[in-house]
DNA sequence: ACCGTTGTCAACCATCTGGTTGATGACAGT
DNA sequence: ACTGTCATCAACCAGATGGTTGACAACGGT
């Protein structure tokens, strides 16, 4: 284990019953039972996937009783985000910058080796 | 097979060195030596990362004699990103109209109970 | 016509993952 | 002191995942 905080953050996203789970958080709080009710599954799967995502620091929980109840850890969301975004906006300003348009000038108009200039081997 | 875009995503994103060649392929387009390279394994397994990100669409490939460059798809960022700022903002907004600090109000001054008003045992 | 480069396909392997059943712990009520 | 509810732990299972090796197809250059 010992995976880093975005692969657990994305990773307890890739289940889609995990990201129903965080929808219905974001609502407000719920129980086990509560958040195990609308699954076609055990108690213990969806137990196992609080376990997830309370690894991934997206929801932490608190005590009351023998209840414990979830609570979505909205700043962990930010995480992803902000990952997202920084390629998201460099793809684009790489696309504005028609870098992307210059590699792939049509070679009617010059003979220039359109392919790769000098990519050696390193990078 | 057969799983949700949403679920492909994340799932392609949930691996570092995926996250890491789409960081690299933010920067431009690469083949699949080039984007090999950097990582202590073979190209095979570099190709079926390849794989599962164009499987989410992720990434495109062109033809260009026998090399097959790989480009990245921002379009597809943004599905992510749409569901996450959909959660990550309604879980603010649940914090800012103080709902949660409401359920949370201090016994001292009310003795109202404070939890749950009508759940009964049913179910 | 050959060779080297680029990439894919297939089989195999170890580990992770999402689910199950069954047993048990920790409480609140009565 | 019981009983019922909420939740966890443990063992197990089938299928996905990330990696390997080995063979092979497709193409450009000489």
């Amino acid at each position: 284990m010992a995976v880093d905080p975005l692969s657990r953050v994305f990773s307890a996203l890739a289940d889609p019953t995990r990201r129903d789970m965080v929808a219905r958080l974001a609502a407000g709080d719920a129980t086990l039972n509560e958040l195990a009710a609308p699954y076609g599954v055990t108690v213990q799967a969806v137990s196992k996937h609080l376990r997830v995502l309370e690894d991934a620091g997206l929801v932490s929980r608190s005590r009351d009783a023998q209840r414990r109840p979830a609570h979505l850890e909205a700043a962990v969301l930010d995480l992803a985000t902000g990952w997202l975004e920084r390629y998201r906006r460099a793809a684009e300003e790489r696309y504005r910058r028609l870098d992307d348009l210059l590699a792939r000038l049509p070679d009617d108009i010059d003979p220039i080796p359109p392919a790769r200039p000098e990519e050696g081997a390193s990078r």
